[in-house]
Formats: C-alpha cells, structure tokens, sequence
DNA sequence: ATAAAAATGATATGTTGTATCATTCGTAGT
DNA sequence: ACTACGAATGATACAACATATCATTTTTAT
C-alpha cells in the first residue's frame, strides 16, 4: 500500500467517524495506520510494541485496548477471536457497508484475508442453525486456511 | 444424562483411548465425565476448580491444561477458541468419525450445541475459499447464536 | 525387582484483557 | 481569551488464560 492509497483510507476513516459523532485522533489514526500497513493480523501487545518503535514515544497498553475498541465500534477494525488479533478492515476505502466479514486465516505465514461470503450460504447456515433451535446472532466466521503462496512453497 | 448414559459414554471413551495407544487415567475419565455434565462449556480454571470441589481434592492447573490436550488428541473435547472453554464431544457414544465439529453457542445462557455442518455447505466454503487463493484446512465453526430458550425468555 | 516411559505435581512466567482513578486535551459557551 | 465540561489518554493494579520446565509418582515391560 502506498502513501496515497493509506491517506485516502484514513480520510474516509475520519469521515465515518465524524458522522457517528467520533473523532480520529492521531493515535487513533496512527493505530489504525499500522494495522493497515501490517502483513498479518496483530496483537494489543505487538500493536503497543510497533507503536513504540514507530512513533518514538510509547503507549500504555491499556489505550491501545481502548483505541482498538473505538475502532471496532466504527467497524474500521476487527477482531479475529481465533488468534486474539487485530486486523483493519479490507473495506474502509469503498463504501463500508460493514457486512460481516469473514477470515481466511493463514496456518502457515499468519496473513488474514477478509472476505465476503455471498449471503445464499449465510442464509443456508442460518437455516441449519434454526432447525437446531438456535437462531444466527452474527456469522463472522474465521476459517483455519493455507494460502496459496505457502502452499506451494510447502515442504 | 443418566449414570448409564454416562457410563456407556466413558467405557467408549476408553475403547477409543485404547485403539491410540493411549489411556483414560481416573483422572482424565474425571475431567471428561465433568465436561461430559456440565450445562455449558468450561475454561481450564472454572475445570480446576469444579474437580477441585468435586473430587476432594485439587489438580493444578497445570494437569488439567494437559489432560485437556490428551482428551482433544483422541478428540473427546474440543476447545471453543472464540470463548477459551472447553466441551465434552457430543458423538462418543456413537461412531464417533470425528468429522469437524461446529458449534451453535448461545450469547446469553452459554450453552453450545455441537451440531455437523452438511458437506455441500462445507464445499461450498472449500471452493469460495479457494477462488480466494487460500486452501481450506479446517471448517470448526463457532457461530454466535441466541438459543431457542433464550429467545423466548428475552425481555 | 528394576529400568524406562508415561502421567502428574509444583513453580514460575508469559500472554491477553479489564477495572479504576488520575491527568491531559478539545470544544462550546460566555 | 477564559472557563467549564466531556472526551481521550496515562498510570497502575490485577484478573483470566496458557505454556515452559523440572521434580516426583505411577505404570508398564523386561
């Protein structure tokens, strides 16, 4: 991702948060940023680490916790349970209708691709789980993967 | 469960053991009988400490992080790595394929229903996954549901 | 009986996440 | 510009989840 691609995310990323009354601060930003320009997804930690190294001065673990919170609550970061990650969302530049998002998730380099899954198999999911008695809340689904870059360099 | 019920399941439970070259100790037959009742899926200390009161006597929970990992090689437990708890597998008793399990857990009473996902849902993830350019490795799904009890009961 | 292997105990520590109170920063109203 | 208020961040403590490692006990095979 290039400069001009990051700072045309970042402008939509200030956008959605001051339509729902937000404000993208620059730390927000510069986390947001990071999880942008990372290779795989993140933890609070890693996150606190590059912060310290990038931006010359640290940050308590505790606000990155409270940042990526704020993130996640303006849908421009999500959180892949599987892993205890963070990653930003693929869907920040375009028009965000912040459908749920799945996860390919790498076994091999830990890269995550975010994906959409077409709304027929969601709704035969949520058939299936019906006629378990139970009814689908959210269906963000995080599935265990190898891409195809490791796969073929697979030993 | 009934005794019977459970016995049956634990006899199997040691069949399947055996055939592994492995063996259900009392102590893990205790661990799984406890999963195996409870309502709801446990952490290791909510474990540790229900055997502790059970048992009349205590296990570090050293012991039951590694009995947890003896059960879920012979793929008598699984984990449910959206929550960090651990469920007793509901298809002992029976042929028990240990085929890829997914879950159906309810955000509000806890309770997660083991059910099997039909192949053609399954394949239909394999090949969306595919055009994505990963390979997919293992479809356990965690699916956040609201059970039908709890529906009912909401407010 | 004994040695080897498997299982468990004990202890320390690493990782992830939350609770709480103090302080700083931004903005609106005057 | 000043001030007051709320939003954002810092600092500290601690809870919950998990692993590493070495010691001890139990089981199994010879």
């Amino acid at each position: 991702m290039n400069k001009q691609q990051l700072s045309r995310i970042t402008s939509k990323a200030k956008d959605i948060c001051a339509r729902s009354g937000g404000r993208l601060t620059e730390k927000r930003q510069r986390v947001l940023e990071i999880l942008l320009l990372s290779e795989t997804p993140l933890s609070a930690y890693e996150l606190t680490d590059v912060y310290g190294r990038a931006c010359e001065e640290s940050m308590p673990t505790m606000s990155v916790y409270r940042i990526l919170k704020f993130l996640e609550d303006e849908h421009l970061v999500h959180k892949l349970n599987s892993t205890n990650k963070y990653v930003a969302c693929a869907h920040i530049a375009r028009g965000h209708a912040h459908e749920i998002p799945q996860f390919l998730i790498c076994g091999k380099c830990q890269s995550a691709k975010e994906i959409t899954i077409p709304s027929s198999i969601v709704d035969n999911l949520g058939k299936l789980v019906g006629k378990a008695g139970y009814t689908l809340m959210n269906s963000q689904l995080e599935l265990q993967c190898l891409c195809n870059q490791c796969s073929v360099g697979a030993s």
